[in-house]
Parts: structure tokens; C-alpha cells; sequence
DNA sequence: TTCACTGTTCCGTCTTGCGGAACAAATTAA
DNA sequence: TTAATTTGTTCCGCAAGACGGAACAGTGAA
């Protein structure tokens, strides 16, 4: 087919990552539907499914194949081996429990943000995303400002590779608008989202600094726009949320 | 090697497989020790990392690859396919809030038992379990309580596959012994652990059931000996714990 | 019963994953 | 600085093995 340039690839990798792909989209799937979904043989998405079930990444229910809860051990295991996570979380909650609403910490990973710790206060909002859940850096608070955090450079790479896309009506999607944003956030030291998420959600973001002066990720505090200008978004909030972004940082270095 | 009864696997998920499991045991490292670790030459390690690495299942920094947080996505994404586990979050949350100590949710799968939802109460002690960590299910008081609802045939299957390995001088190891505790269990409806997977640790355990009258997993909470035996770990706790369980699986019947 | 659908196993073909070597790039030694 | 060693990357030829298709075996519905 396409074939030149993938002899540096494993295409029975890839095959098995659509698989997982295809099971992640629809729980409880027979060999028959994922065969086709994939678009392989039945025989190949059988002994695929046979290797995944052996190696336990898979169960096997009445309804069909699903996902096994390996992936969480794994996806514990990452979040644990980056050391500074393990000061990152009991300050998330910390933040969810001062505010009552939702605080969260997005890490930056391949370009795009990573919902890593989230924490909902008292009166939170419940919204729809998930620890592990990916976004576009431009989309939230905490994104945007770990985005600025970030050389111009760094930057440009990001936009070139997943673009502006909106989200709703009021978020950025021009290039030099963004970037003009992004010079604010450095200057002030946060960066607000409002309504670019999702309409009637503001949130406050800032950015935290690992010890090697890159950024680790963004810390935010999201709630519903009039309680956050109550709560004094443009003043107290950030204050607040540099607070704990420092706490952070030096529980960081002085671990 | 074993040249017959593989014809059914996929030899290139078996290595992609050990690659992740390397990378799991040790973060940041090459394409050459990678290569060298699972026994394969290096070219075709970095084939694989490339895959992963083009799927972002890795990532590349100074010190090596190392697995990258899309496995925290998959683990998201398992945990909130199981619809009923929404209802147990919260109940886990109160559990911890109301004790202070630390409660837990472990659910079974492939014969083991996995760290589902774990919340930290004002007090609680800090043990290195984690979410999605896997334990031997007749080594704590929720795994116990796990296997006491299954039936005896299953519980004997999981014992031929995993055996009954000891954790502390304190872990039941004897089957007959396992199942007249078991029995016990079944009687009185609660499992107790003591000193079984650490020494000093006790812990109370109950079984959750799903709506089909298979079990969901088990709910327990844990803290130093002489904290639960004040607390009242054989009648006060154990009652606790039954209502809560029974509130979740009366959310679970009427959501 | 038959039918239509599953999941599983077998087999022959040829794709493609594999190791080894050559290369390039980076780090260390001298 | 150069030399030496180790790293990551690319190329190539071969045969291991992944592949699709077909035959088979359960399962449930009509």
C-alpha cells in the first residue's frame, strides 16, 4: 500500500493499537465487530485479542471483549514514576477544598494537555472530562498557561502539529491573537479561560515550574462565571493560585 | 522454542509486551538497553518504540523513553466503563471522610484483585498501594470478602491459577484453611484482616454486589491495629461498611 | 428442525518482522 | 584537540510468522 517509509514501523503493532482503539470505543465487542471495525481478518483481530487476553489487557465478558483494568495499574505507574506528581496532588485537593470548586493539574505531553489530577470541592461543577482525558493546550486556563510558560518556538511547533481548532465560540483560534495572549499570561502570571472551554465556565490558571525551569504543567480552578467573578477572578484567585503554585515548586526542589 | 501451540498468539505483541513491561520496571532508558533487557536486537527494539512512539504511548526525553501518560487516558477510560463504578467513588470518598483512615475498593479480575478507588481519610495511614496496583485477593480484607461471594468452584479455579503465596508471616496460605474462613465470612458477611498484608495493618472488608448477583469487588477500610480495634473492627466497622455497601447497590439498582 | 450468526482452528502464501552490519551521532577518554 | 566507545538510526537479505480465507464448531432465534 503505502510503501516506502514504514519499514521503520510495526504494522501488527499498529494493528494492535487499533484494536485497542476499536474496544476503547465500544465496550463489550466480539472478534467478529472489531475484525471490522480494524478491517482485518477475522483470524488476525482472534489472535490479537488471544495475545491481549493473555498478557491481561483484556477481559472477556458475556457481551464481548473489553478493556482490562491493567491499563489502570498502567496508568498509575505513569503518573507515579514523574516523582513530582506526588507533590502536585495533596495541593489540588487542597486548592478544590479552599475554593469548593473544581481545581485541576494539566501536564503538557506530545502537544497536548493531560487532565492529571482533578478534585472537586464542595459546590463543584461536574463536568464531562476524566483524569487521562486529552485537550488542546489553548482550550483551558491551565493549558494556556503552561503553554506560556513555553518558548514562542516550542510553541509554534505545537500549533504547526495540532493546529487552533475552537472548542466554542469565544475560544482563540487565531495564531498571533494567541501568542499576544500568551505574552499577557507571562507578564501578569495567569491566564483566564472564559467560556473557551465550555460555555458559562470560567476557570484561573497558572503555570508550575519544575526545578529545571521547564514547566511541569498548569494548575487551575474552574467554576461557573458568576461565582468565579465573585470570587474575584482577576485578583484573588490568581493570588491564590500562584500561592499554591509556589508551595509546589518549592516542595519540589526541597523534597 | 515452543514451536506448537503459539500458532494462536502474535509474537510482535508479545515483545511490544515485554518493551512496555521494561519500561514500566525502569524509566528513561535507550533503545539499547531496552533491546537488551527483553532479548531482541536493537533494530528491532527501536522499530517497536517507534510505533509507540508515533501512537504516543511513549515519550522520548533526555534520559530515554518512558511510558507516556496516554496510559492514564486508558486507565480513565476503563475505570468509567464499568458504569457501576460512578456509584462507588463517592461512597469510597464518605467512607474515608467518616473513619478518617484509609478506604479502598478492590475489583476482581483475572483471579486477582486491583485498586480501584483509594481515599485517604484525615489519619489514615500512607501504604505504597496505588490505583490500579494488583494484589492477591486472599491477601487483604476486600479481596477476601471478594472471593466469600464467589463460589467455591471459582474460588479454587483462581487458587490453582495463582496459588495462595504468603504476604506476612500472618496471610492464610492453606487452602482448607482459606475456605472454612470463607465460610466464616459468608456467615457473618464482613472479612477481617489482620497483620495479613502488613504487619500492623488491619483492615475490615465487604463484598459490593453488582445487580446480576455477581460480585463487583469488595470495599474496605484499613488503618494501624490498635486504631480499628478501638474503632470497634468487629462490630462498629463491619456495620459501617455494610451500609455503605448496601447504599451503593441500591444506587446501582435504581440509576 | 433450519438458518444465521458467532468464535475457533487449520493451512498455504508471501508479507514483513527479524538480526546483523554499516552508518551516524553523541559522549567519554586520553 | 583526537581517539575510542557507546549510543541511535538506516539498510538489506532471509525465513519466520502474520495474514486472509475456508472449514469447523457452538449458540441463539425463528
Amino acid at each position: 500500500m503505502n510503501g516506502d517509509r514504514d519499514r521503520e514501523l510495526i504494522q501488527s503493532d499498529e494493528t494492535l493499537f487499533a484494536i485497542i482503539d476499536a474496544l476503547k470505543q465500544s465496550d463489550g465487542v466480539g472478534v467478529s465487530q472489531v475484525a471490522s471495525a480494524v478491517g482485518v481478518s477475522k483470524s488476525t483481530a482472534h489472535r490479537h485479542l488471544s495475545t491481549l487476553l493473555k498478557h491481561q489487557y483484556v477481559v472477556r465478558t458475556a457481551s464481548g471483549y473489553r478493556l482490562g483494568l491493567r491499563f489502570l495499574d498502567l496508568g498509575g505507574h505513569v503518573r507515579e514514576q514523574y516523582p513530582s506528581f506526588a507533590d502536585v496532588e495533596p495541593k489540588v485537593t487542597e486548592l478544590a477544598e479552599t475554593t469548593g470548586e473544581l481545581a485541576q493539574f494539566i501536564a503538557p505531553e506530545h502537544g497536548k494537555g493531560i487532565f492529571v489530577f482533578r478534585r472537586t470541592g464542595e459546590k463543584a461543577v461536574r463536568t464531562e472530562a476524566r483524569v487521562g482525558k486529552r485537550v488542546f493546550l489553548h482550550h483551558t486556563a491551565a493549558g494556556k498557561a503552561t503553554l506560556a510558560a513555553m518558548s514562542d518556538e516550542t510553541v509554534s511547533e505545537i500549533i504547526d502539529r495540532w493546529g487552533l481548532p475552537a472548542k466554542t465560540d469565544a475560544t482563540t483560534t487565531d495564531r498571533d491573537a494567541l501568542f499576544s495572549e500568551l505574552n499577557l499570561i507571562r507578564d501578569r502570571g495567569f491566564a483566564i479561560d472564559a467560556d473557551e472551554h465550555l460555555t458559562g465556565l470560567w476557570s484561573v490558571g497558572c503555570p508550575v515550574m519544575a526545578t529545571d525551569d521547564r514547566v511541569l504543567g498548569g494548575i487551575s480552578v474552574a467554576g461557573p462565571r458568576h461565582r468565579m467573578k465573585d470570587a474575584g477572578i482577576e485578583s484573588a484567585l490568581p493570588e491564590l493560585l500562584q500561592a499554591i503554585a509556589s508551595e509546589i515548586e518549592l516542595n519540589i526542589t526541597y523534597r
